[in-house]
DNA sequence: TATGAATGAGCATTCATTCAT
DNA sequence: AATGAATGAATGCTCATTCAT
């Protein structure tokens, strides 16, 4: 599965075949993939699988800790972004699954409409914050959808130069979001001092 | 060309064959194909290009007329969610090629990186708006990956879910990065009478 | 679609692959086969239509000339065991797929089952008779069952034993027929003189 | 080995696999079957042995009491169809071995010519009752052959159409063979009181 | 401009079989 | 007696591309 990953970031989704992962896993035989996964999709629906477990991982502990719209919303990205400093090259990986992977019909498998749960709780956590006065009148969906693709953003940034630093794209995405979710004459949740 | 972009958008990059795209097009034999296009990667090519050239034909004009940071910044939103509205189908074929166009040795041909150029236009009109005392300070390359993403969130949502209210997007984006750029003790570039 | 039957023969169903059709059609690549016939089953059932073609061609005009119940079965015994002379290995190759053709799912495709549209015919043949009181009572299905699996038996020894007399081996089984069917005090059709 | 017999009838030989095999007989290695057969080829033959055990089981017993070429041809009928009416099931998978089992040069290790032997026994006992005059001229190998194929429809039918009553077919081929062979003026075998 | 025929490399997957416990 | 891991050859089929009209 490691061989796997490594496929998919340094050829793409389209050149990782059995022969290329046997390749680098040092397999003799491309037939042992096919004992150990009943066949390619298994393989692939493995890799998300293991690369979701690890963002459990990393996110939901630092995610627990948080209370209130604007925490919630700050600490969310300020995990994710941990979460992709940890991973990015199994991120590469997932992305190429995730923008290929399809049915034999057509249809992608994964790709935007599998987004659709996780708008829904950002969306949620931006209504509450409208709600409790926090944050001001937007669109959520808008919010939600451009929040997700900023953190996709952040992910390929991590990935792509390893010279970024984690901390200050973090925190700049949590000001950033700060100010364009706030209600007007809202205190700011990062207090200037 | 057509059926090569219906091909992308129904069946993905992986599936899109010289047999998918023949038979879409009602031709006999994929010969023709090979007649008109050096090989695939000059077909990907093409489309792009073609994808492209529509893309100025609409953006280029509404940009014109902008002048000052702010306005140049709304304008550049509003004139790209007004392509996407136009474009939407081709933006996702665009999309397939973007993500999995690579070369033999497996490097990316666009992707990411081939974003660069876009991204230090962008990030030259933040800097310039901080400098002229409108935006904040903030870290330029972030918040232009971060507008850059928040465009392809757009194309997304106007594309597969074609429902949405395009003039509505446009006004959100426009708001959001207004308040995430703006000087704090700014006026607001969209007055609101 | 002549080295399919020859592979048929020589090596059986279970090995007559793409690769030794193609060995033996004198062809470079594999290629060709799937360029002219959309998959195995198609090429498959190509070559049985192209033996029934045959078949038809041989046995129809022979036919025609048949009157009355006993004339018919005669002449249908004679006109089946003249095609098989003709035609006795493209017989073996579709005995190959006579009993091997499948579905994805296991169930024949072809098989005994196959036969029941021509075992209704030949029954049709012998009801009549017995009704015209030209043949005693017997159970049809029973006498349209032997006669088609007699007449296969020629086909095999004339397919295996090529000095085998297929004049002879017909007459004889006009005969063999004509005595189990014919009524206890009915002439015999084939009149001795 | 029963798991081998039900996949030969359900799946039929070249989908017979050794996997196949494993999955019905509830094995989770299909090592334990190289373990108890050297090879395929032995397993299959291991199937036939134990089918045609079945059948001298059956018949022999029958066929003892039967003396006199009438009787014992009016015997060996009886008794091979008693036979297929207990195994019906095991037939068809020995007729997918008998049909497909062949040498790795291509050459069948079954099939048509294994029945010689066969052949060659009830072709003696034809000629014996040619000899006696109890039976009339005829040509004894059409007349095996044909015999033989008969016996095939009939376990055929009785496997694939499980209502077929065996007794009248059983009684049906005997009177079809008896008015096939006898003497002109001969007496019938069975007579009818 | 359009076509049918032909090609060799590559694909995922299945085959019977062997190794090591 | 039973298992899981591993193997290399073979399967049908699709790939982009070229040849010859």
């Amino acid at each position: 599965m490691e061989a796997t990953i490594d496929c998919l970031v340094d050829l793409g989704y389209g050149h990782t075949s059995y022969a290329r992962i046997a390749e680098r896993a040092g397999l003799s035989s491309t037939r042992l993939i096919s004992y150990h996964f009943a066949d390619k999709d298994e393989l692939m629906q493995e890799v998300v699988n293991h690369v979701f477990d690890r963002a459990r991982e990393v996110i939901n502990p630092l995610m627990a800790a948080a209370s209130g719209p604007k925490q919630t919303l700050a600490t969310f990205i300020a995990a994710s972004v941990a979460w992709y400093r940890a991973d990015a090259p199994k991120l590469l990986a997932l992305r190429e699954i995730w923008n290929n992977f399809r049915s034999p019909d057509g249809t992608p498998r994964l790709g935007p409409a599998s987004h659709e749960a996780e708008l829904e709780t950002i969306a949620g956590i931006l209504r509450a914050g409208q709600e409790a006065g926090e944050f001001r009148e937007f669109d959520p969906r808008v919010m939600a959808v451009t929040l997700r693709k900023a953190l996709d953003g952040a992910s390929e940034q991590l990935a792509l130069y390893r010279d970024t630093d984690a901390e200050v794209y973090s925190l700049e995405l949590v000001s950033l979001f700060d100010r364009a979710t706030r209600a007007a004459d809202g205190p700011s949740p990062v207090p200037v001092t």
